[in-house]
DNA sequence: TTCAAAGTGTAACATTTGTTACACCTGAAA
DNA sequence: TTTCAGGTGTAACAAATGTTACACTTTGAA
């Protein structure tokens, strides 16, 4: 599993140059070199950082040194926004800057502020987070699936359009594999089954679903 | 997969009979009786829904008529607060009354506003939506492991205060392997093996990590 | 204490998926 | 056109997990 990059770029337009940015706001913009830890796991996390510019990575790495859940954020985003708020407001993992980074800092208590005197703001805020649950729930739906068939019905369900409609989907095996967190060999030999049953059909990329309740009955 | 529920327990006090609650706030509850459809799949959804008393269940219902992915619902809790803000804000379930029920509707532009007057209650629904998110990035950790006794590392390392030190857990093998999405026997196969290669040690339910590192080597 | 129910350990076998390897195809660049 | 890299199909085998079944242990209530 790769990419969890749901649409955060609307929060560039948290930005100085904005006309509508608040004169009053308390922040602070702060830079980092490459290679500079930005954040330690367990450090408290206390204000909204949205990373403005550049990428850094998060990992999480253990006493002996091994590391593991290595994930590569650029910049607009905000860092870890979901912790700000949650009972546990320690960050989960190591921030690293990958290039030169700045990072824009408002403390917890005038993102309240903010959130209460600019309306459009918490709205932005809110649908933030919820598309980011919404995300995760639909992550976590997929990975719920335990057979490979399973995965494939339900992407191609939610694909589809209409039965029996030729559609083209922009990843190839090897990506699709990837997001479904399987082989690109067993992918491939689920495919050509689901083929073998009728279920669809491939013809150079342009897939089609021939057979949507059988599919259906995939998704236990 | 079953139990994913998180404390939202704290909504309950946004509650009528409360000296805070605000007189001025437009809102309804309404009863419904054992066994309506509250919700349909599709449903917009345009306000705060919380269920007050009762229970409700949720499912995904196909156009064949099956259906996949019960979810059982208990009050005091909201129902889909991720969507009552997301871009694509419907209802992704059918929700049925399992009893007698009763639900607190607000309207969202009263939600905003109560959010806007009243910081702690923006406050609460911020947590909760932040504690949600974290539970889902969790509980997508472990399920993105792959191995049964990479989850096993991964739940006893979260467990465990110290190394050598022996805790109990509140499950019984059962429920673990339902935490896992993984089957009883297979588990009980995964821990008598952790248990022979010397990374843990079990007696009568009570565990401890003799093996920290080595378990930390099964998390890839 | 006795007994039944729930929980646990484990074995044999089936099924699914991963791994590795290789042939083939296709499209784009030289 | 040639060539090469990326993408695909697939086969043989390995490894992990699921399934079923059953015996043993623990626990708690009668």
């Amino acid at each position: 599993m790769k990419k969890i990059d749901p649409e955060w770029s609307q929060f560039h337009n948290i930005n100085e140059n904005d006309n509508d940015f608040p004169t009053d706001l308390k922040y602070n913009i702060r830079p980092y070199k490459k290679n500079e830890l930005i954040f330690r796991q367990g450090d408290l996390c206390d204000a909204l950082n949205i990373l403005m510019s550049g990428s850094v990575k998060t990992e999480m790495i253990t006493e002996s040194g091994n590391l593991m859940g290595i994930e590569i954020i650029k910049a607009p985003r905000p860092l870890a926004p979901a912790f700000l708020f949650s009972d546990n407001n320690r960050f989960p993992v190591d921030v690293t800057s990958l290039e030169e980074v700045e990072i824009l800092r408002i403390p917890k208590d005038e993102v309240i502020r903010l959130m209460t005197s600019r309306p459009d703001f918490m709205q932005q805020f809110l649908t933030h987070n919820a598309n980011r649950t919404q995300f995760l729930t639909n992550r976590l739906q997929l990975l719920s699936i335990k057979t490979i068939k399973g995965k494939i019905a339900h992407f191609l369900l939610e694909q589809m359009s209409e039965e029996g409609k030729i559609f083209s989907l922009n990843r190839n095996q090897t990506e699709l594999a990837d997001f479904f967190g399987v082989a690109r060999p067993s992918l491939a030999r689920s495919l050509s089954e689901m083929v073998q049953e009728g279920l669809i059909s491939i013809k150079n990329k342009e897939y089609s679903v021939l057979n949507a309740k059988g599919l259906r009955e995939l998704l236990v």
